[in-house]
DNA sequence: TAAAATACTTGATACAGATCAAGTGTTTTT
DNA sequence: AAAAACACTTGATCTGTATCAAGTATTTTA
């Protein structure tokens, strides 16, 4: 192919995707990647509400592409964050850092996910979380102005949030039942049995974290429950 | 007044609410304290979104009234949570029971706030958890058909939900990482500071659940803190 | 208003998981 | 390919919170 070994990451710094759609017939390697990019988005949503092609052209033009290598910020602890965005590939973190500078784990976000910092993105107040790439990422971003007119104006998007929030709240209250009421090995073999692609995808430090335990205590839990298979 | 002392039970006994606005000019006892009922709920959806007469009068359709002696359940583990309730007056919880029978706080819901378990109510699977009222309640109920009907047929309330849920998702959040990075005492003061109602309202012991802690652990960061001030 | 049940307190002890420390293995950087 | 940085493991010890127990205070029930 002869895109191949192509860098395209210059195809991510358009500020919006708008005027690729408007190339109309012209179909081009850039549009070929877009169109590509909105398939993964589109496939999710529309697995919870109908899309229009109208509502679906309508919906690109809120979103802006963007690339994050590893270990990069997306928002960092004091700034507002400005946007919701999906992940197209890869995987993002979001954490905060205690006064002790351990970090902990809030989110992750891969292919198919949502990342944010809800509060501050709906507040536009400073954020008190850290949204990095653990591995290279393509996303899509939107603003609040963006996603608020995208609500008014396509009532399936609206809809659409209001069940992916539903989904969020059923999943958070899991795990803060789970992390009040189950002791660290009870809460590993739980995430491990309910989501088992996090334990091969993400590094255990963070999982660690993420479940409210030391690196330490998890390191000794998988040994305990190894050596027991 | 006339209706001192009358025991008003028996007014929340109809399945619905509509046949008492269609009732017209007839301005009886049953339809104002209905009217009432209703004032609250308006009140706290039109912080959120706007809503005309016409809507407010079909939104009325879908909520029956009900009330809740103390301890009364409103739904028991193993059941189906058929309904989402809103609290006109008194004071709910939900909680889960372990294989200890250790009871687990998940929620608290007042005047003006939503009780359901979402799970249960959305999948119609059986619930985990256990709902009942820690002070006699009033309730207004919507079940599953009635609350995809009205989304579909009121914009506006497909919108107040996304709202609804996207700041239960900011709390929900909140209380997790509270849970996972501080200390006992920490989430006790912060919780105090965030939510002193709750401290005055809520009787210890379910505090110190709600917290994920030992009644007795309770007890003693209180004395600790009240010694120190 | 007495009795029973429930909520809260206080003390002694136990233990799950944290912390501190020092190692090995594995990436990343140069 | 060497060096540095980072991720993971293992051991020894410490500590915050749970548990067990027995009391007092308060609310509920009869």
């Amino acid at each position: 192919m002869a895109g191949s070994g192509f860098n395209t990451s210059i195809l991510f710094k358009y500020p919006h995707g708008n005027h690729v759609l408007q190339a109309g017939a012209c179909i081009c390697f850039i549009q070929l990647t877009f169109v590509w990019m909105f398939e993964v988005i589109f496939s999710h949503i529309q697995e919870k509400v109908q899309l229009t092609k109208e509502e679906q052209a309508l919906i690109k033009t809120f979103f802006t592409p963007k690339k994050l290598r590893k270990k990069q910020y997306l928002l960092q602890e004091g700034d507002v964050c400005r946007y919701l965005v999906f992940v197209e590939k890869g995987l993002l973190r979001s954490y905060n850092v205690d006064e002790k500078g351990v970090e902990h784990m809030i989110h992750f976000a891969w292919e198919g996910w949502w990342m944010s910092d809800t509060y501050s993105f709906l507040s536009a107040e400073a954020s008190a979380y850290n949204i990095d790439a653990v591995e290279d990422a393509e996303l899509l971003m939107i603003n609040l102005q963006g996603f608020e007119e995208m609500l008014l104006k396509v009532p399936a998007m609206e809809r659409y949030f209001r069940i992916l929030f539903q989904n969020n709240i059923i999943s958070k209250e899991r795990r803060l039942i789970s992390s009040i009421t189950h002791s660290a090995e009870e809460k590993y073999t739980q995430l491990a049995a309910a989501n088992p692609q996090m334990i091969q995808r993400i590094p255990q430090n963070m999982i660690a974290s993420y479940l409210g335990l030391t690196p330490e205590t998890l390191s000794r839990i998988r040994k305990k429950l190894s050596a027991g298979a």
